[in-house]
DNA sequence: TAGATTGTTAATCGATTAACAATC
DNA sequence: TAGATTGTTAATCGATTAACAATC
């Protein structure tokens, strides 16, 4: 597998990829072009076609892509080949929320630990899992060699997990806290806060009627 | 307002600065530089201030930005100086998340209306708000001229609630479904499924030990 | 063989960053 | 006045797209 440097761009767009991918599959369809994913989620095929290409060469000339065969090679790629353990902190609706989505999933990846420090919900269950308290963290994610983190504290409460994530080796965070937070270079974490993309979502908004224009613009 | 072509990119970084912005706000910090918004959120700061140029001229040379007074503009940028109604399909954990979510939003978008098609969930209560069938959609959409709307339902029912809001006359989708779906055009759909955010950072993690080569390398 | 589609190079487009005059 | 910082232009960097030889 040659590996360039890969952009971030790039890699975002790989679980779109397998996303759709899985849908073809569970269609039971073979075979996709290029062409048909970029109508599909709007991408240029040439730029899908580049993105697969930074791994290596997985379509046929003339046939295209072979479904299962480039499910495969993207996990691979995203390390999701093997089951991936994933600690959460938070055991409130949203935590209760991203717990279920574990049964559901086709993604190998599982939350196998949840943990809280508010007394009444230590020892509570969760989709067979018994919630920890924080106190039991470090020794659980190192026992489980846990490398993925999920947030689901309030705000103020989101860098102290942060921080202990941080001491006991977690190496990526995903974050639902909207709270701006500090992490070491070697510790990446992504933001999923929700009220952000509101925000953005609400500046599409024409005003219509704002100036007596009713016209919609582009 | 001088308004040219704003970039997605740009109005994905408005909501970040809102955020840090209230937190300054609130440690009753007055006045900030770009420089210092730069350190604070890693980004550079002629980026910064390029960004919020597009919009105006709300800095003043040699000082720096009023903080109150950004906030004030970027909110009227993201169109959310005023209260902006949300509409929530999905009464499951998810959803009650988000409705809870509202109570301790500084942003002014609030959910005031929930549905969800399972009887077990019809006219029950959520932080006030009763969830409604629906066939009562449209109507209620209507009424409360509500413009964006949250999606929060199982993968394959996701499409069906799309093209609901769609013929309601939602302009603007959150969808936190792991599917990929089709809207027309003029409406606009923002994902936040949390898997696509997982497996991404997956990528991330380091194979340390794979081929016995313990260096971090960058 | 003719048609389709890949992988890849070159061209284009757009976004980020550097630099600096203006000015508080 | 000297120091700081904006708004903006120009330079750089990187990502997307077009084009096409290779080949199934």
């Amino acid at each position: 597998m040659k590996q360039t440097k890969i952009s971030e761009a790039v890699v975002r767009r790989l679980p779109i990829y397998l996303q759709v991918l899985n849908e073809l599959d569970s269609r039971e369809i073979q075979t996709v072009s290029s062409q048909e994913l970029g109508v599909k989620l709007d991408l240029n095929p040439a730029q899908i076609r580049k993105d697969l290409a930074y791994f290596g060469e997985f379509g046929r000339k003339g046939i295209g892509y072979d479904v299962v065969y480039l499910i495969e090679i993207i996990r691979q790629i995203l390390k999701v080949n093997q089951t991936i353990k994933v600690a959460l902190v938070g055991a409130g609706n949203l935590g209760h929320a991203l717990c279920n989505y574990n049964k559901y999933s086709k993604d190998n990846m599982k939350i196998t630990a949840v943990f809280d420090d508010h007394p009444a919900k230590i020892g509570t269950n969760i989709n067979n899992l018994v919630v920890q308290p924080m106190s039991e963290l470090v020794a659980t994610i190192a026992e489980q060699k846990i490398r993925i983190g999920i947030i689901t504290v309030p705000a103020f409460e989101a860098q102290n997990v942060v921080n202990q994530f941080v001491s006991a080796g977690i190496e990526g965070i995903l974050n639902f806290a909207p709270a701006i937070l500090r992490v070491p270079d070697e510790v990446r974490i992504h933001n999923a806060d929700f009220t952000r993309e509101l925000l953005s979502l609400a500046y599409y908004l024409n005003h219509e009627g704002e100036d007596s224009d009713e016209t919609a613009m582009d």
